[in-house]
DNA sequence: ATCCTTTAGTCAAGCGCTTGTCCTGGCTGG
DNA sequence: CCAGCCAGGACAAGCGCTTGACTAAAGGAT
């Protein structure tokens, strides 16, 4: 139903309509007039048609686009989940929609047709899962924009991530602490940045410490749980055995933490273990993981909000400061065998 | 960038660009000018705007639209990831886009807004968290749609749902085959219309067994793990005892059965359970938890060939039959003491 | 050379809505 | 009694794109 119809229905122009229906100049419209219009808008059921007040306007919706790379178990990822609510809840308070964009086609021209096809402000990306040219579609295109978990490449970036090295180091300080030196470290995927920092925040605890690196403590991973239990394996197999492992995620944590057990380890007793993110499946397991703690609603919010100020500012200032690291935190549970949970000292 | 400026630009008039960039009545426009239009475009970053395109050919998009009522745990649920993991599967093997509409507002206004800001083709409906009125101003509006998990209101619409009488059929009269007659069931919250279907189903099966229905026996739940302990405890504490409990859904039989295990009951020698909808948990509670397996995921599925269905017959015929009942499937673990798993005779 | 057909475009209307400007009739005050 | 002023509303341009109708020039057939 189009406000012309209503028009003339109402006998009236169709700018008296739109200016009633859109409450504006509200004192050139008598009272008559207006609840007559109203009262047929109603009737008639009149929906403004968007793509018209858009082009008309050419004013920015009140909508946040969260572009979802779609794989099969997107929506059972945990991590999906929780940048997902994250933002959706902190977009809520400022009363701005969200929709959230699925898209399979992960090319230059399916992001222009996904971010030209729909009407959004502006865009959060998962800097992980997203193809990194979406970032210089978005440039052109002069669509706002925020990466969460960026990859290293795309530093310049708006972004916010999570302190993987330091939540890395803190993971093995940790583990020094108690008294380890044979500490052996399940790696990520390869090339990952994500990983990479982790890997790179073991490495560091470990040279402040003076402890060395042994090539034979550590294991190639790849985040999954056979991995983890491949990794495990063959660390078990190795010299020399560690006494401690710190693995680059929960998924290969308990994995190896199985792996230990089967094998008639106890843990933490004959072999510590501490894992990184903090999935919920952490507090379930026997012994339940410690872990670092990564702040995944809280990247959401975050990106939410950098997204949300970059967008208000269109362009102004550049804010270059809109990149977000977030720290992480390390959660004492019963795997690395501490009863209480001490802070750490730093 | 706009398409007048690339046919000011390359000297020709906007017609010819929109012919050269939507590749129509492509012989009529000679190859030279078609590349220099193309070079152009390229290097301008022109990017079609969607409302122009949109308004000036009135032609539907290539998306549907999954409305998703908006609570802080909605991306954390079993039952909606499975469905839009459906929907998205199916859209995308026809070639379509999915846009998740997350929406709060759960008004006629709040519905009218979404449909008409967001272009979709059609749109799929959460029948048990979604309002009623958004089925009316779909129809108003003249927006596809179909309704997963309808509730009894809103029979006559397109829509898919599961069998829930003959699930739980299924489930009681399983029990009642294993000897069972002191058969307990712990209900749904009142009104909703699948809990209320799966209460008549063990009613049928009672009767039909000519087992009386005892009132002792029928305890209230909500779905909740809440609900489901405290109507166990009234159950335990009720005259007569239950040999058997049937809980309207798997997170109350969850919760019935560790409030059984703690009274020093052994599940199932001394009392059998059996839950509904087959969550992932349900295969990891001790003892595995027998159960009517719900096809969530085939909702999805089905809901899209339905709308795509609709979408493509705009109206033609009234499709009446666009109603699917998926049906259940009796899943035997351990918690209601079938060590095989026995076909039952239909 | 003439007329017709192609070829390679141009023109302009129109999609539904917004908005600054302009118009009109009725009322006011001097 | 008339200029002036408002309230109340109409007009028209324009947002960026599409598309059927039209046209100018070039080539072909006769």
């Amino acid at each position: 139903m189009s406000l012309q119809r209503i028009a003339e229905q109402a006998g009236v122009s169709p700018s008296t309509v739109s200016r009633v229906v859109n409450n504006k100049h509200a004192g050139k419209v008598s009272e008559a007039t207006r609840r007559r219009i109203l009262d047929l808008a109603r009737d008639m059921h009149y929906l403004p048609n968007s793509q018209a007040v858009a082009l008309a306007t050419g004013r920015p919706p009140n909508t946040l686009g969260l572009v979802i790379p779609y794989y099969s178990h997107t929506f059972r990822s945990f991590y999906f989940s929780e940048v997902s609510s994250g933002v959706l809840d902190t977009a809520r308070r400022r009363q701005m929609d969200v929709n959230l964009l699925v898209h399979h086609d992960d090319t230059a021209s399916g992001y222009r047709r996904l971010l030209a096809g729909n009407r959004v402000a502006g865009v959060v990306l998962f800097g992980d899962q997203t193809n990194a040219c979406a970032i210089s579609i978005c440039r052109e295109a002069g669509m706002p924009f925020v990466v969460v978990n960026p990859d290293a490449a795309s530093a310049e970036v708006p972004s916010v991530g999570s302190d993987n090295e330091g939540g890395a180091y803190d993971a093995t300080r940790r583990l020094i602490q108690l008294g380890h030196t044979q500490i052996a470290f399940i790696t990520g995927p390869e090339g990952r940045p994500d990983a990479e920092s982790r890997y790179a925040g073991y490495r560091k605890a470990l040279q402040e410490a003076g402890i060395a690196l042994l090539p034979a403590l550590v294991a190639r991973g790849d985040f999954s749980e056979k991995g983890g239990r491949e990794a495990m394996r063959r660390l078990l197999a190795g010299e020399p055995r560690p006494t401690a492992v710190f693995a680059a995620n929960d998924q290969s944590a308990i994995a190896a933490m199985s792996v230990a057990k089967r094998a008639g380890l106890r843990v933490p007793q004959d072999i510590a273990m501490i894992g990184f993110d903090d999935i919920p499946l952490a507090q379930h397991v026997q012994p339940a993981l410690t872990t670092i703690h990564q702040p995944i609603y809280r990247m959401g919010q975050c990106a939410a909000e950098i997204l949300m100020a970059r967008i208000g500012s269109m362009g102004n200032s550049n804010r270059d400061a809109d990149v977000q690291i977030l720290r992480t935190r390390l959660v004492v549970r019963e795997s690395c065998g501490a009863k209480r949970a001490p802070q750490l000292d730093a």
